[in-house]
Order: C-alpha cells, then sequence, then structure tokens
RNA sequence: GCCGCGUUCGUCUAAGGGCUAGGACACCACCCUUUCACGGUGGUGAUACGGGUUCGAAUCCCGUACGCGGUACCA
C-alpha cells in the first residue's frame, strides 16, 4: 500500500495578532504532520488587499518560532511548491475560473456594489434578514445566465468589471467525511452562489483554497469551525476542477470561546488575560494588545495547554511535552463542542512547567524582566540558583521579581507588623547580640546556622519559632520567601549580618 | 429568519448500553511547614428537557430548548 506524504498547511491571513484559536490550529497542524512524518506548510491568505496589514506577516513568523512550530515550507523557509504567498499566485486562479465557467458550473456576474445593495435592501424582510444571491436571486440579476451570450461577449471586450461566481446545484445534497465530525451533509439549494473570483482578479478564500491546496499537495486540511458553512462550496470546487477524489481530509475545529461567546481582544481587555501570543500593537490605530509571551508565559505551557483545551489522549496525564504531543495527538480524540477558555487553568500549566523545567530554560528571560527593572545581573549561575530556589512560588515569569529580588538588594522597606505584638526587649537583646557569633561562622551553611540559630535561643530561654519570623523579616523585608536560612547560606555572612543590624536600628 | 455544528460538575474533560458518573483547574477543610509556596488527604459540585428503543441509556433514535458559527467582491 503507498501512502501520499502527509502535507498539511496553516494558512493565516495577515491582518492583525495571532490568537489562541489560530495557534491551537497551527499546533494540530504540526502535530499532525510531524507524526506521520509529513510537511507543515504555511501559505499566506493575503487576497484581501484592503486587509493587509504591515508586520502582521512577520508577526506569525515570530510567533511560530517562539512556540517552537516552525513550517517546513513558507515564504521564508523555502520550499517547492511556491510562491506561498496567494497575491504571488494572482495569476494562477483566473484559469481555474474560467474553466469552471465553461463547464458551465459557473458564471460572470456583472452587478455592481450598489445593485447589490439594491437588492438586498428589496428582498430584505424581518423573516429573511440576509437576503443571498442564490438560485431565484441569480436569474434576476446582470450576470451571463440572464444576459445573451452577445451582450456577454461584448461587456467582457470593454473589460467590464465582473466576478465569478459558483453555480449552486438547484437541489443537491452535498456530504463529506469530517474527520472530527464524520459525515456532514448539506443541502446546496440554501448555499448561495459565493463570489470565486474578485472583479480586481483576485480569488476569493473559497477558489483560492481549493487550488492551493490541490497545487500544494495537501492532504489533510484543518480549520476552524467557522469555515463548515461554506464546506459545500469547497466540496463541489474539488469535484469540477480535481476530482473529490483528490481532496484533501477535512477537520473543522471546535471554537475556542471567550466568557461570551467566539473568543476576542475585547474579552481579553476586559477580564485581563491575554488573547494573542505575543503583544501586537495595531500600525493603524496603536492599540494595543496583549500577549502570552509578555504576560510571562513558557512556549512549552502554552502549547501543552492549547493542546488539552479540547483534546486529550484518553488518560488522565495533562502535562505533555511537545515530543510526546507529537507522539500521542489523534484528531480522532478532539472534542466537537467548542471550549471556553480558562485563564487560571493557562496559568496552572504554566506553574506547573516552570517547576518542570531546570531554571536555566528561562533564566534568560527572567533576568531581561530584572533588567527591565533597573536590576542588573552579573552572575547567571547566581540567578539559576536563586531561581531554582523560588520557582516553586512562581506562576507567571514576572513573579520571580517579587520572590526573589530581595537576594540582590536588601529591602527598602520592611514591614514589622506580624511581629510587632509580641516583640519584647529579650528579643531584641538576641538579635543585637546575634552578630558576634554569626560573624564566627566558617561553615557558612543554611544547615549549621539553623543548629547555631537554635542553640541560642534556647540559651536565651526564647522559642526559636518565636525568633524566625522576625529574623525573616529583616532579610527579605515581609512574610514570603523560601526557608529563612536558605536565604541567610545565599545572601553569604556579610549581608546577613548587615541587615539583621540595619533592620535592628528600625526596631524599638 | 434560514442553514450548520454543538450540549456531562462554575471551567476543561473521561466514560462511546450495565457506574458509587472518573480526573484536572478553581473553591473549602485538614495535614506538612512557627513565612509564603510545593506536596498530601478529604469535601462541595454535572449527564439541558421530553419522548421513544432496550432487561438496562450520559451513551442509540426523534422532538424541544439553549449555545455557538455561517448567511460579504473578509478570511
Amino acid at each position: 500500500m503507498t501512502e501520499k506524504k502527509v502535507r498539511v498547511r496553516f494558512a493565516p491571513s495577515p491582518t492583525g495578532g495571532l490568537h489562541l484559536g489560530g495557534v491551537r490550529t497551527v499546533l494540530y497542524n504540526y502535530l499532525f504532520a510531524k507524526q506521520h512524518g509529513g510537511d507543515f506548510i504555511l501559505r499566506i491568505e493575503d487576497t484581501d488587499q484592503s486587509r493587509y496589514v504591515p508586520g502582521a506577516e512577520e508577526y506569525i513568523f515570530e510567533t511560530l518560532k517562539w512556540c517552537g512550530l516552525e513550517p517546513d515550507e513558507s515564504t521564508q523557509h523555502g520550499g517547492s511548491f511556491g510562491p506561498y504567498r496567494q497575491s504571488e499566485r494572482k495569476e494562477s486562479y483566473r484559469r481555474y475560473a474560467e474553466e469552471l465557467v465553461a463547464k458551465g458550473v459557473a458564471y460572470y456576474a456583472f452587478d455592481t456594489a450598489e445593485e447589490l445593495d439594491a437588492m438586498r435592501n428589496r428582498l430584505r424582510t424581518a423573516e429573511n434578514p440576509s437576503p443571498q444571491y442564490d438560485r431565484t436571486v441569480r436569474t434576476q440579476m446582470r450576470n451571463s445566465l440572464t444576459l445573451s451570450k452577445e451582450e456577454v461577449e461584448s461587456l467582457l471586450q470593454q473589460g467590464t468589471a465582473h466576478v465569478v461566481r459558483i453555480k449552486m446545484p438547484e437541489e443537491e445534497t452535498v456530504s463529506f467525511t469530517d474527520m472530527i465530525r464524520g459525515e456532514v451533509s448539506f443541502d446546496t439549494s440554501v448555499v448561495d452562489d459565493k463570489v470565486l473570483l474578485k472583479a480586481d482578479g483576485m480569488p476569493t478564500y473559497h477558489l483560492a483554497v481549493v487550488v492551493d491546496d490541490f497545487l500544494m499537495q495537501i492532504t489533510h486540511a484543518f480549520r476552524g469551525e467557522e469555515w463548515l458553512p461554506s464546506a459545500p462550496v469547497h466540496v463541489l470546487l474539488w469535484r469540477h476542477l480535481f476530482g473529490e477524489d483528490k481532496m484533501p481530509l477535512w477537520a473543522h475545529l471546535p471554537l475556542i470561546l471567550g466568557p461570551s461567546g467566539k473568543l476576542s481582544k475585547r474579552d481579553g481587555a476586559k477580564y485581563g488575560f491575554p488573547v494573542f501570543a505575543m503583544n501586537w500593537k495595531d500600525p493603524k490605530t496603536g492599540e494595543l494588545t496583549e500577549g502570552f509571551r509578555e504576560r510571562g508565559f513558557l512556549p512549552e505551557a502554552f502549547i501543552n495547554m492549547l493542546a488539552v483545551l479540547g483534546w486529550n489522549d484518553g488518560t488522565e496525564q495533562e502535562v505533555f511535552t511537545k515530543d510526546e504531543l507529537v507522539q500521542k495527538f489523534s484528531v480522532e480524540r478532539v472534542h466537537s463542542g467548542g471550549a471556553k477558555f480558562d485563564f487560571e487553568k493557562a496559568k496552572w500549566f504554566n506553574h506547573e512547567w516552570i517547576k518542570k523545567l531546570p531554571a536555566t530554560a528561562y533564566s534568560q528571560k527572567v533576568k531581561s524582566i530584572f533588567e527591565e527593572k533597573g536590576l542588573a545581573i552579573q552572575d547567571d549561575a547566581y540567578l539559576e540558583k536563586i531561581l531554582e530556589l523560588v520557582k516553586d512560588r512562581c506562576t507567571l515569569l514576572p513573579d520571580f521579581w517579587e520572590h526573589s529580588s530581595f537576594f540582590f538588594r536588601a529591602p527598602k522597606t520592611i514591614d514589622f507588623a506580624p511581629v510587632m505584638a509580641k516583640w519584647n526587649s529579650d528579643k531584641k537583646a538576641f538579635f543585637t547580640a546575634l552578630g558576634h557569633p554569626l560573624r564566627s561562622v566558617s561553615d557558612w551553611k543554611a544547615a549549621t546556622l539553623e543548629a547555631l540559630f537554635k542553640n541560642l535561643a534556647e540559651g536565651a530561654g526564647i522559642k526559636p519559632g518565636e525568633l524566625q519570623l522576625p529574623m525573616r523579616l529583616m532579610l527579605v523585608g515581609g512574610k514570603f520567601g523560601p526557608p529563612v536560612f536558605d536565604i541567610a547560606e545565599i545572601l553569604g555572612k556579610e549581608e546577613t549580618v548587615n541587615r539583621i543590624e540595619a533592620a535592628l536600628e528600625q526596631l524599638p
């Protein structure tokens, strides 16, 4: 049995940032391709020139790079099925549109935008709020179905602006098998005559996706559920152009929902969570949409979270590496219902990955966060040792600041409130006297310090526990952080003693 | 309106004729820790509704409701 090599594609239009759903589509494409030893292609769908946004294409590539989901073929990676940007393939679509007209399954339409508006206004009723250009309406419009052959010839000769529309069959059931939903059917009488080729000579998505998937030999096509209603158009185009048997296997992915409906940028701003993979600044409006990367997510956690939003491997495992996902992913196990995005769970995944990965995996990112806050890090090894010690307490990368900046700078202000109620002269005396024995410790290790501290406390007749919290406050400034003697060990003898002495001056 | 796709704890989901409906996030309690976490134990909490089919239904069929998507010379 000879299997065709698996080839999948992700085909975004460069109109802005890439959101969760987009990245998940990329992920599933990637996982499927890699699992089958196939190729993952990135094709830029920029057939609507009016919506083109500068920078969006670069943004997409940077996102894929950050996520570790790099294409095998694209405008940037090359490949032998180019060009990978549809605007550069413009010339190749016209002949397919003409072929469809010649076969009688598509036609020229000369209606202007005004005429279409007029038609919709005329037909719009409460019962039918969105009149379609369908089998009934097409008999009343200016197209090659209603005009005489001579008139059409003449209009074409004069270069009259026109589009090519598909002629949907009167009454026919078009069905296909979706990898996730099984058999899906549509009655062609309720699907409109979609435009295939626009007046500017560019194809619409409908024509372009079919032609390019054929030319690029795509075997499996993943896309969002919002495309399901236009699937019959695509099936028909495949049938007339290349044969339905050549059509890729479709998988319509469930949508990722926000708190109210389809997830949007607005939801992010409103509820305070990122929606895009990385920060995106709209070049026209200047509006900034926050990204998961800048919020402090690890790419490992980001794709893990996305992978299990609508998919599971049938076991109770939830944390997966990319390699495990490549191995275990299966389209059949993708849930068919939409999934509401839960930011709390997303944070949990990040926390898991921060704990799981060695600090070296993200120390450079933390370092730049620190540097932005004005703290220069000289010693990477020292930084990593600290990150390793506090990582259990950090959910997002910026949390490391709160949990470890005190290792680098003595606290500016100390909140003594938690100990003031029980503070007394005996305790003050204990700490005042503590400097000397500490200075003479030769083996500056947490365990040694703890033993010494407890001995001294007992000698002074005070419970060690009563003294640990004040000690912590003096060293870190608040009620948080790793075990206090671990902190002292890392801080070193000089700094530890200095902080105790400085703090004592603020206490009665 | 019409068409399509959906519907199990608040959220993500498991269980595809036989179960005390399982797990995870979140939440609560307790343990560990004289900080905060991590970790551990336990708890609250779901099959939208109505009909069938069947000895038996979350699971199959029909209907209703609800949700989402589509209904552009946008993708």
